[in-house]
RNA sequence: GGCUAGGUAGCUCAGCUGGUUAGAGCGCAGCACUCAUAAUGCUGAGGUCGGGAGUUCAAGUCUCCCCCUAGCUACCA
């Protein structure tokens, strides 16, 4: 190997309020295998690593189940630390962002930012809460859309009409905590003044610390000019005070990203030899790497650069952004049960399964990465029990035979030197990222091996006398390359590796290049890895099914009632008032310049309206065309940017794709009435 | 609407700076083998590379337009 490195490496801190699940361990896994890639090559890396465990939302789920913040997260933080140990994620050091370091360095940051000027004071008015005492972030109130009337929104826009407004501008406020109708409050809010570093973000996210599409959308906004960033919170928070102010508290993503160093300075301060500014000083000659995903590229590369190139600390090596996971070409989803927890899947199948899925699919860019639950049960199946296990499981017991002694001959040196030849190429892959490349080319050797093995037929070589040599030559060979493909893999399959060096009777090295073991005595074979069975994975899509159902039955609030309730009682008059109409589809298109808007001609069978629905989400025009539907027809036309909107159609949905207007039976005739 | 990514065989994905009949794995069909956790090997079927236009001697690969998917972002009622 050339020259020793020294990184210090990181995956994004898990939110300490909920429990791990697939997504997440995308990022650990794709971490884990890095990190244990540069171990092995024998460089000195450090994987640290730290449950995120401030912030309202933490406060409040631990008021919820009766117990203190500090309680919660050490909860969470067990179950995390579990969770991760079982998928042999191998920190070198877990902590937590609710620490003494943790607070002493955001305290030091925060003070050298204020010193150079990079904090700005200025009064903000938010909706507060008057039974809890407590300021709102906006997804804690809710309310009916100011613009659309659509009721049960959030504070910040609403979901029916896109319509952006503050929090206070809602009809009917309310705090979701206490149900209390939220009051305007004025108060101080710290900002960092992001904006002053746009020049220096400019060159640093083009400086080969990104991937280049990522330094690419970080141009949007660099290009659109950056905001001040919002650093502080009032109490009550649960997080750390701000030095010099009372009731003011550092933002969770402030000390989130601080964390790291926190943690990396808990285990230098347990660690001989490990020194916290050889690492972190501002022209430290280590590499830090950070793994996240792409839903925080802003704080990972705009507001943590520039806080460090500020205060004297250096800005990461790189930060290493991947995509979401989906499952079967889909998001995550709860009720058709691919919302899986890191526990649900340990209950049915083996980690490393998981951990070999993902390293086939994962790629140095920041598409999103499908979990293909069929194609995962065969693609593991079939390379790793079929391909790999298989030749030291088909060569082994020849070898046995013969006293169990390897040979030191190697039969077909032209095969032993693809496997010399791959060695850089999979290490360059393992080096960037390129995982899903990387198990390519081993998969292609394995595919060799095996080859090799079939032509050379050991079992009809054994049934003649005085083949015995050619025999164990032959299989030693295929032990050795066995060896070659799970010293590669080594990385992603720590424990069928630990299981390999067991059965092989050494160590599987990668600090030196690849060496044929000849002359070497080998240990009985035992199955080094069953086959995914697919009923266990069923199995487990439907106990995540099930964990969905307990959950939202729990929080008893996923039912359309319970969303909306039933509006106060009226007389019948009131009803009849309304005027619906039977209405044939005449016509639908697009509006130009309208994002959500089709327009509809209606036919009445005599009268004809132009009435604009929000619809476009939903429904294609050329599929309305034609079709019946119900109006209200007594509606005050109502002008719109694009025309008059002469009456509304009847739909139902939270919005967006669930939107469904209704169609009457058959029989229903363009202009009837319907009561 | 703007931006960033995608759209290649049934499925999951490779295809570098444009260059002979577009690849792999899985799946499928047939054959062989029977050492191996029914594993392995060989052969084969299967793609108008989202659609259209253009540049070029030559385009999956470059340009433009359109459609679809995901995310970010804006505006509109």
């Amino acid at each position: 190997m050339t020259k020793k490195r020294k990184i210090l490496v990181t995956s994004a801190l898990p939110y300490a309020n909920g429990s791990i699940h697939l997504g997440h361990m995308v990022e650990t896994i794709q971490t884990d295998i890095w990190v244990r890639y540069q171990k092995l090559r024998g460089h000195h890396c450090t994987y640290v690593c730290a449950d995120d465990a401030h912030g309202t939302a933490i406060m409040l789920r631990a008021e919820q189940l009766g117990l203190t913040p500090e309680e919660q997260i050490a909860n969470i933080s067990a179950e995390h630390q579990a969770d991760f140990a079982e998928f042999f994620i191998e920190f070198d050091n877990y902590h937590s962002t609710h620490s003494e370091e943790n607070k002493a360095l955001s305290s030091l940051i925060y003070t050298r930012l204020k010193e150079n000027g990079h904090i700005s004071v200025r009064s903000v008015t938010q909706a507060y809460d008057p039974e809890k005492n407590l300021f709102l972030a906006d997804r804690y109130v809710k309310g009916t859309c100011p613009r659309c009337k659509t009721a049960d929104q959030y504070g910040d826009n609403c979901e029916q009409c896109s319509a952006t407004y503050s929090p206070m501008e809602l009809i009917n406020p309310v705090s979701v905590i206490s149900g209390a109708t939220p009051v305007a409050k004025d108060s101080d809010h710290f900002f960092f003044t992001l904006p002053e570093f746009t020049d220096f973000l400019k060159d640093w996210t083009r400086a080969g610390h990104l991937q280049d599409e990522v330094a690419n959308k970080l141009a949007e906004w660099l290009d659109g000019g950056l905001q001040e960033w919002d650093i502080s919170r009032d109490a009550p928070y649960f997080g750390f005070e701000i030095p010099g102010e009372t009731g003011k508290y550092f933002y969770v993503w402030l000390d989130a990203p601080i964390g790291y160093m926190a943690s990396f300075k808990n285990l230098c301060d347990k660690t001989e030899g490990l020194d916290f500014d050889d690492y972190w000083g501002a022209d430290s000659p280590n590499e830090l790497y950070h793994f996240i995903g792409k839903d925080i590229i802003n704080f990972h590369a705009l507001f943590w650069p520039a806080m460090l190139s500020d205060t004297g600390f250096r800005t990461p090596t790189k930060v290493c952004v991947h995509g979401f996971l989906t499952v079967d070409g889909k998001k995550m989803s709860k009720s058709r049960g691919t919302f899986i927890n890191a526990r649900t899947y340990l209950d049915y199948l083996n980690p490393e399964y998981l951990r070999y899925y993902y390293a086939t699919k994962l790629t140095n860019t920041v598409d999103d990465l499908d979990l293909n639950l069929e194609d995962f049960v065969t693609k593991v199946n079939s390379d790793l029990v079929g391909k790999v296990v298989n030749i030291a499981s088909r060569t082994a017991k020849f070898v046995a035979k013969s006293g169990g002694v390897l040979s030191g001959t190697i039969a077909e040196p032209g095969l032993w030197q693809k496997f010399i030849d791959a060695e850089a190429t999979i290490a360059n892959l393992y080096e960037n990222r390129e995982f899903g490349k990387a198990t390519r080319e081993i998969m292609a050797l394995a595919d060799a091996a095996n080859e090799y093995i079939a032509e050379q037929a050991p079992w009809s070589l054994a049934k003649q006398e005085g083949n015995e040599q050619k025999v164990l030559d032959v299989c030693s060979l295929g032990i050795n390359c066995f060896k070659a493909l799970m010293t590669f893999l080594k990385p992603v399959l720590p424990i069928t590796a630990a299981a390999s060096e067991e059965f092989l009777n050494c160590t599987l090295d990668w600090s030196k290049p690849l060496a044929f073991l000849g002359e070497h005595q080998i240990n009985k074979f035992k199955p080094l890895m069953t086959r995914v069975e697919a009923d266990k994975v069923q199995a487990m899509v439907d106990a995540s099914k099930e964990e969905a159902k307990v959950n939202t039955s729990d929080s008893a609030s996923d039912s359309w009632l319970a969303k909306e309730p039933i509006a106060p009682e009226i007389e019948y008059g009131d009803f009849a008032k309304l005027d619906f109409r039977i209405a044939l589809i005449a016509n639908a298109e697009h509006v130009e310049g309208a994002d959500k808007l089709l327009r509809l001609t209606l036919d009445l069978g005599g009268d004809s309206r132009n009435v604009f629905a929000g619809i476009k989400s939903a429904y294609k025009p050329e599929d309305l065309i034609g079709k019946r539907t119900v109006m209200v027809a007594n509606l005050k036309p109502r002008k719109m940017k694009f025309g008059m909107s002469e009456g509304m159609v009847l739909a139902a949905g939270p919005g967006g794709k669930d939107l469904f207007i209704l169609e009457p039976h058959d029989g229903a005739e363009p202009g009837m009435r319907v009561m």
